[in-house]
DNA sequence: AGGGGCATGTAAGCTGTTACATGATTTT
DNA sequence: AAAATCATGTAACAGCTTACATGCCCCT
């Protein structure tokens, strides 16, 4: 998976395995978390099947490499975008499912957590959208990033769908 | 996960490998597949760790084993179901994240394709909310059960979030 | 006799996590 | 001078997927 988000990213512009990772922090992050021990292997496998090419930076000291797409990672990408869709796995649901196991006081306890974790990602989101919203009214195209902002509006949908489901659960639990 | 899974089931009542997998497809299958490559060497850790014990089945020709969770086994589960959420990954959001790159036919037959999946998806659950309902009413502590449902109804709200989204994505395309 | 379901497993390969390691530059 | 950030990487280990391998039982 990381390996498709790299060329996806690296379609726009080339980068450096470090500004890659930032940039899949402040974009895809509330989906998908990644480390630099996942991110190093997986651009130099990118590399070996020459989807992408790799320069050192000269003239800078801090021995950085930047990261270009080239046709064969492009043909790869848009092969990963065409594929049909499979179902992810969910731990959150996971846990709530087997929730019974718990006493009444750790499952409140774990539930309240839940739910305060659920607004305080939809409250970072609501920012960001906020930020990304008013970036593109800045720009020329904005309908080129039509899906990039309908994906931090599904993230508040989603944070919102579950907040109410939650509260449900809490509330007809206490009947 | 897979371990926590079959510890969280095998607290139910003893079950073979063959058992544990059928259960998990009937219950959790709507967000957690697997396969028996997985299961198995999983069932083997947990013998290791003393979390279960296997038995084979005598007098049954199919040799069967039989695996019976442990004290220690219960313990670990319970820590599992209190650890701290974090976020998992979803695939689909990411592939939507970079539907931009392909070309509007391509877009709207992917599109097109997930509404089905999920609607299908969504009457599966459905169906499989029946049942559960009808079995629980037969039974005298159906609260036992109280968080199973739950999951199945979030299942239900979650695919009706997400064909609302997708429909709104479509729609305002078209504008 | 053949197909489908029951039942258990192995092997190769891939991807990911966590921890460790190094060193430069910038900020406080 | 110390701490944070920039920047790249390795190593051990864990876990998952897919494909393969085996054989029984039951039904038609």
């Amino acid at each position: 998976m990381l390996e498709h988000i790299l060329l996806g990213l690296l379609r726009e512009q080339p980068m450096t395995g470090y500004e890659l990772k930032k940039t899949i922090d402040s974009t895809v992050g509330f989906f998908y978390r990644t480390s630099f021990g996942s991110l190093y292997p997986a651009l130099r496998r990118l590399e070996e099947k020459e989807y992408v090419i790799v320069e050192e930076v000269k003239g800078d000291s801090k021995n950085k490499k930047m990261y270009t797409l080239q046709k064969d990672g492009e043909v790869a990408f848009v092969e990963w975008l065409k594929q049909p869709l499979k179902s992810s796995k969910n731990e959150h649901l996971l846990r709530i499912f087997f929730l019974d196991y718990l006493d009444e006081e750790k499952q409140n306890f774990l539930l309240k957590e839940y739910q305060n974790k659920l607004k305080s990602e939809r409250h970072k989101l609501k920012e960001v959208e906020k930020i990304v919203i008013g970036e593109l009214e800045g720009i020329t195209n904005p309908q080129d990033f039509y899906y990039r902002l309908s994906v931090l509006q599904y993230g508040v949908r989603h944070f919102e769908m579950e907040l109410d489901w939650l509260e449900d659960i809490i509330r007809r639990k206490d009947v």
